[in-house]
DNA sequence: TATGATAAGCGACAGGTTGTCACATTTTTG
DNA sequence: CAAAAATGTGACAACCTGTCGCTTATCATA
């Protein structure tokens, strides 16, 4: 495992070989097939890991934040910001790092790695319906993929760049209209 | 060309092979290397040609909807769909299949393609910022960058599937999301 | 038209990749 | 404790890519 994160943190995955991580891992050919079907079937392995580490932050933060799918975004960017400061981001920096691994023809973003419906359903439960006080009664599955269409690459960014307050703002005011584009009611009166 | 559409639209994007494509054009290799640096480089080359053709047809009916955006890629889904229930998709069509080649784990936004500030340029050129009606003075690059993220993958949804009701509703209420969540005023009644 | 310089065309080749498979080794089980 | 089942192993075939010395075509000029 720690050679593959370190080979695909190198080379996009395309670029990536089997041959580096075996050699790498000191683990001969004919084992590494024993346990994965190929690149594709390690990194999905890897991946995994660690979307589930960060969906754990982002369902923590939702009860903190009572249910608000949006504070719970934006304080995910924090967290991660905060991390990315004190160095600390561990295994979630060891997956941006993977996940931003691309070779600019081709990204591979956070949710692609995990079948999506399954973040949808785990962050469905936590959220409170009341806060996203929806206009109409859009499928609750399409706005959250909406927002986390929108919010992912942005908070992926959050990793990559330390304390961008640039990003920060313009996260926060995609919020803001995702949250006003979304309200039953009258917006409130404009800053 | 021709045999490079045809095994880009066979296979994703990695694993297409200069051998086949060659092979197929009936061209010797080192030739192949005389006009490109790679298979990216050529890849690259092929879907230039193919969004500019999009981003065309964007543009003639972002005039025709005077400038409203949000119109135009509506009616982009619509022209997209029409052509597709025509058969007469072509070009488009195939950078569609290009486009769409995508292993499940790397997808290829239609926007990568290009330098992402090419196109906002020549939109920002067209389009009616009194339409847009702005809340806050939001940089309009943000804006249009968060309308083509997320209307692309809508519309490149619409060359795919023939003429699917839902995800053209779907669209629709998402472009109503922005809408109302970037205007200035208080929103109207709720439908 | 002849000529030489410059550009384009060509394919064998080296060095890399992957997935497999017959065989060695370890573990489980009767 | 021996046979059977599972796992470990690395040489191998089949593929891929980018290069490079060579051949061929083009074109300006004498």
């Amino acid at each position: 495992m720690e050679a593959a994160t370190r080979e695909f943190s190198r080379r996009p995955f395309s670029e990536a070989s089997i041959n580096q991580i075996i050699k790498d891992a000191g683990i001969p050919r004919g084992s590494f097939y024993m346990y994965f079907q190929d690149k594709e079937d390690l990194f999905r392995y890897l991946m995994k890991g660690y979307v589930d580490q960060l969906l754990l932050v982002l369902e923590e933060l939702l009860i903190r934040e009572q249910g608000d799918i949006f504070e719970a975004l934006l304080a995910l960017y924090d967290y991660v910001q905060r991390k990315q400061d004190a160095r600390q981001l561990g295994e979630i920096g060891a997956m941006a790092a993977i996940v931003g691994c691309n070779s600019g023809l081709q990204k591979t973003t956070i949710l692609d790695m995990v079948e999506p419906g399954v973040v949808l359903e785990r962050l469905k439960k936590l959220i409170n319906p009341e806060l996203l006080d929806l206009r109409q009664e859009g499928d609750l599955n399409d706005i959250l993929a909406l927002l986390l269409l929108v919010a992912g690459p942005l908070i992926y960014n959050g990793v990559q760049c330390r304390r961008d307050e640039a990003a920060q703002a313009h996260l926060r005011s995609v919020m803001e209209i995702l949250k006003h584009g979304m309200a039953r009611k009258s917006c409130p009166a404009a800053t």
